[in-house]
DNA sequence: CACAAATGTTAGATTAATATAAAATTTTTT
DNA sequence: AAAAAATTTTATATTAATCTAACATTTGTG
């Protein structure tokens, strides 16, 4: 019931362009800048994939871009990689902080629904977690004796 | 950080041939067959379009096609069409009964996501979902009162 | 039962995201 | 500063998923 082609989140950029900016905005926060070869290795793509992308992106004004240079983030390509990067943390957090999941896998599923939910849902999900954490859970229980975490505290 | 081509699931089947799978389990439950004709509509996608993807699944032996007739899963192909169903229908009431995020809303966001998370992560929402609807919410109560529901309960 | 309407199939085109390979530019080394 | 090495860019190709348009088959009606 979903059509992957182009214009997916709220943005109107697809889940590959939102990685671009994301890896941007981290490899600035780490390295204090970007380049092509950069963006290439940590998106595990060749830099003429990366080309492309960030053409595409300083056409859309998200990206400066100067030939052989350094790219670097608009405010508005910042406001974006901000959000995304919020998405994933929380869901991230949600997946194996409080279900529990396998760090890897919780990465990889939080890689990939960031870029398909609205922020309304996150922002629940994040509510929820805050007071499941805050109520009943310690660090170390997993959310499968949540029911007995429950019983317990009811007690 | 995703690549999104080919070999999604663990089923090695893209985000669109699971929706192929879905859809023809979808129209048996409801008309007690399928065609071609029918999986474009519910999918909004042409015939042609349909053609392709149903021709791919007949090689996979997930479905079976005699031409110009009707479309049928296999054991194989039901199977897979079912766990993706299981999947929608938890995120759909996760998000929905639970967060109160909107119908149209939660059901485009179980579409995307069903894709892409593993059973694990599907079965805990379930979990969660069980106990907290059991112990705190009414079922008109929105996620966003429930630290209140919380404090009211603990009195 | 013939033929029009509906439905299904095939062939070829398009788009997004990637890749490869070769050319262009910059950086490093001597 | 010239040659070698590294990086970036460009041009062209591939793959999945879709489309359009032309062709084939089935169904339904006079």
């Amino acid at each position: 019931m979903v059509k992957l082609r182009r214009v997916e989140s709220l943005n109107n950029l697809s889940a590959s362009l939102e990685n671009y900016l994301e890896t941007i905005a981290m490899l600035k926060r780490k390295k204090h800048y970007a380049r092509i070869g950069d963006i290439a290795k940590s998106l595990n793509v060749k830099s003429s994939s990366v080309n492309v992308a960030i053409n595409f992106l300083a056409e859309k004004n998200l990206v400066i871009h100067e030939k052989y240079g350094y790219v670097d983030l608009t405010d508005k390509g910042e406001k974006i990689a901000l959000e995304v990067q919020r998405k994933h943390d929380i869901l991230y957090q949600f997946l194996h902080n409080l279900l529990f999941i396998d760090n890897v896998v919780a990465d990889k599923e939080a890689c990939e629904i960031e870029h398909l939910v609205g922020i309304e849902t996150v922002h629940k999900l994040e509510i929820l977690h805050t007071l499941l954490k805050k109520y009943f859970l310690t660090k170390s229980e997993d959310i499968v004796n949540l029911e007995e975490c429950l019983n317990k505290w009811k007690e």
